[in-house]
DNA sequence: CAAGGCGCCTACCACCTGGTAGAGAGCGAC
DNA sequence: GTCGCTCTCTACCAGGTGGTAGGCGCCTTG
């Protein structure tokens, strides 16, 4: 692995543990095994490498997901997109905290990158809700965006709490890890707050 | 307003915009109008400071919730508690940017919290539910424990990012602004997805 | 064999950080 | 008065911050 992709890698780790302001140039270079000026060499400022390290994982997001609406019947294309979400962020929570540090942290520049990478997802799949509701397998009194939206929200911040939420939510050994209980009732809750009482039923057999 | 106090708001402040590391002492003194020095005599360090200012919000916390859990009646219990819990966040949102950044930051630190201010009222509500579960009014495929939590965890962390979800859940002439349609799709969400067929209709009417 | 660019280094910079020392102003108690 | 206490201040500190200057070895290209 090159030393740009090194330094990207450990960056990333270390702003989604500690932040942005709580980490130091030194502390990546430490990581990387190289002086500081070295890697100020590849990344002109702390901030470009801020960026760089966003980007990044924004580009991973846009290679991932439009594959699988392309790979879904119109049928299951919600609960695929919605499980292959999940996946995305549980595979590397660190893009959770990263986002939601960024979100806390400059507000105004996540506006625009969820206006460009997020708001496309949330109209398509609205406009898919909307479609299943005239048919009548989706709730009528749904808020289509306001549901895409308060989904997506809640698999990041649940993914980057998750491991907090341990002493509240305890492993137990009939319903699981904490983990698995999470995820289980996070996707109970998206499900059964959407569907038909009729279309749940007929899905669960 | 003496001085002390008015540290720990402007403290609060600071720290629930920028994180504690993005806040120097210097500014917090600015804020209050003194020197840093003087804000150090009153706090003895920077460390302490941050402690205090969560101990402020956890002592608002302890304080409003019991009250709200002695003065509903059974029946309405959980949604009397649900909604408090929006009001206390909703009603200053950098209660809920700071108990992020603190999970975010210092996780462990958080769990301790979390066992001593959150596990008791997860457990109270679980049984609630579980009682309502024998009764029928509740879905018998709820995890009540975790579902407890899933729904703080999506009130805290919804209050703290919703003005960031301006563009991609935009203010709507017939479905009102983005916190509105935010808070409405929450507690429907939360609602639809707790409560039977039949009790969900009985309480509409 | 140069020439030159790339990558990494040492040495250094100004600036800011959290925190301390100690002086002095104001004030109530004896 | 003067003691002692509370509070704020100026002046200062060591250490860390992001970032720069410039040299040195190495590899590729003529």
């Amino acid at each position: 692995m090159d030393v740009r992709t090194q330094i990207l890698t450990h960056a990333t780790r270390l702003f989604a543990e500690q932040g942005y302001d709580g980490t130091s140039v030194q502390q990546i270079a430490d990581a990387v095994g190289i002086r500081k000026p070295s890697l100020l060499y590849h990344f002109r400022s702390k901030d470009e490498l801020r960026e760089r390290v966003i980007a990044e994982m924004l580009a991973h997001w846009n290679a991932l997901l439009p594959s699988l609406l392309l790979h879904s019947t119109p049928e299951d294309r919600f609960d695929a997109t919605m499980k292959a979400l999940s996946r995305f962020f549980i595979a590397d929570p660190d893009r959770a905290r990263l986002i939601l540090r960024e979100t806390l942290d400059r507000p105004e520049h996540m506006r625009v990158l969820l206006m460009e990478f997020v708001r496309p997802w949330i109209t398509v799949l609205a406009e898919q809700l909307d479609r299943a509701k005239e048919q009548g397998t989706v709730r009528p009194d749904v808020d289509t965006e306001a549901y895409a939206v308060q989904v997506i929200a809640m698999a990041v911040s649940g993914t980057a709490v998750i491991d907090t939420l341990q002493t509240i939510l305890p492993d137990d050994p009939v319903r699981g890890t904490t983990r698995e209980r999470h995820v289980r009732e996070l996707t109970r809750v998206a499900r059964s707050s959407l569907y038909t009482e009729q279309e749940t039923e007929r899905e669960h057999g």
